[in-house]
DNA sequence: AGAATAGTGTCTGTGAGACAGTATGGT
DNA sequence: ACCATACTGTCTCACAGACACTATTCT
């Protein structure tokens, strides 16, 4: 049996109970939402988790709990932080890795989405993990256009802009927005047709690998 | 007792053990450093590090791990994330949730400073958690002058422009340097004596709160 | 006087931000 | 013809980056 530099086992350690909580963030009707789920023990509201198994990777966790509860695949899940209050559970020592995915708005099904400007009074500390979430989500759109590749290609740029919106929560200047993304952008050539006004040009985003950042 | 959703216990899930790995960044001599510690079990070099004990907050552990190893104190670290490869401690199924220290150079005296760019083939991951560690110290430093306090006040701007250039790694200009800086710091009225060439106006952080952000 | 270091004047390029104009489709 | 939407020309401001010049001290 392995010792550790102090000659205890490993076992003779107290361990926490390790989970994982995701904020699920999809941009529905131009406004930024997460998923929520009724907590089965106390009717309140809380994130999707789960208690991480024996040998997972936390990744792998979350996956499996959205996959169980949303019917979410092939996500690939960011890691926010450790929450570690001793008394934030209850029900004992819970220690809780946020995390946080970015979905389409098409298949937030099964959870229920609510805009995070109203996202509040969750179970345990969830809104902590929401805030945190919007804050990443936030700072990745201001790097690049559709960080998420939440679009459906080809869009035109008001598309684009208006999930930028969304996100930010906020006004976006049409020029200076489209002078900012067009670098990353490639122009398919084609052009949105049916609808009033000057037909919109459509893009899509580059292949991998992308180019150079600025 | 209590149980969750599923109706089991807490108990009745596996626990990893969760242990705490700091990276102590120093500036020493213009070498961004890290502290390291010689594993009593391999004799591998390794972060200072610790297991979590029962309901302790991680912060705590990291406090109580310099103090013991290294009797730093007074510290805020900051987390960097979770390593979760199961296969990462042989010793079992071992979480650890890296964090950064950033020290004056003063008080490194028992950990083992390295530059950073040498401090390779280290025990475990702990190479990945340095790496965390060096991208999180440079991305502070490029938002605000000495942003860790680093500096004994007052301090003349080259002293300053070296911290940084040591923390970044390459030169900077003092021109260009010195004008970012300038709207943080507060003119102390006071000049170094004692050189040779123009005497250096000594500047301070401003008090807290700190001025608003630009 | 000369060396050495600190600090400033100023030019250039880039890009955000904003306003007003032009372009091109549908109705 | 008119409207609605897409797109562009252009001005201003701020600031990074760079070079050259000035300022002030010690030796």
């Amino acid at each position: 049996m392995h010792v550790d530099s102090h000659g205890k086992r490993l076992t003779d350690y107290p361990r926490p109970s390790v989970a994982v909580d995701t904020a699920v963030l999809s941009v529905v009707d131009g406004a930024l939402v997460v998923a929520l789920v009724v907590d089965h023990r106390t009717g309140g509201r809380r994130l999707p988790g789960t208690f991480l198994h024996a040998g997972e990777r936390l990744a792998d966790a979350v996956r499996r709990s959205l996959a169980a509860k949303a019917g979410l695949h092939d996500l690939e899940p960011v890691q926010l932080g450790v929450l570690d209050d001793p008394e934030r559970d209850d029900r004992g020592w819970v220690l809780s890795v946020a995390h946080l995915a970015v979905v389409p708005a098409s298949t937030l099904a099964g959870l229920e989405p609510a805009p995070v400007a109203e996202a509040h009074g969750l179970d345990h500390d969830h809104d902590a993990i929401v805030d945190l979430a919007v804050a990443r989500v936030r700072a990745d759109h201001a790097t690049r256009p559709d960080p998420n590749r939440l679009l459906g290609e080809p869009f035109p740029m008001t598309e684009l802009r208006e999930l930028h919106e969304a996100v930010a929560g906020e006004r976006l200047q049409p020029d200076t927005f489209r002078r900012w993304a067009l670098p990353w952008l490639v122009d398919s050539g084609e052009q949105r047709r049916g609808t009033v006004g000057k037909p919109a040009a459509l893009f899509t985003h580059p292949a991998d690998p992308a180019p150079v950042a600025r």
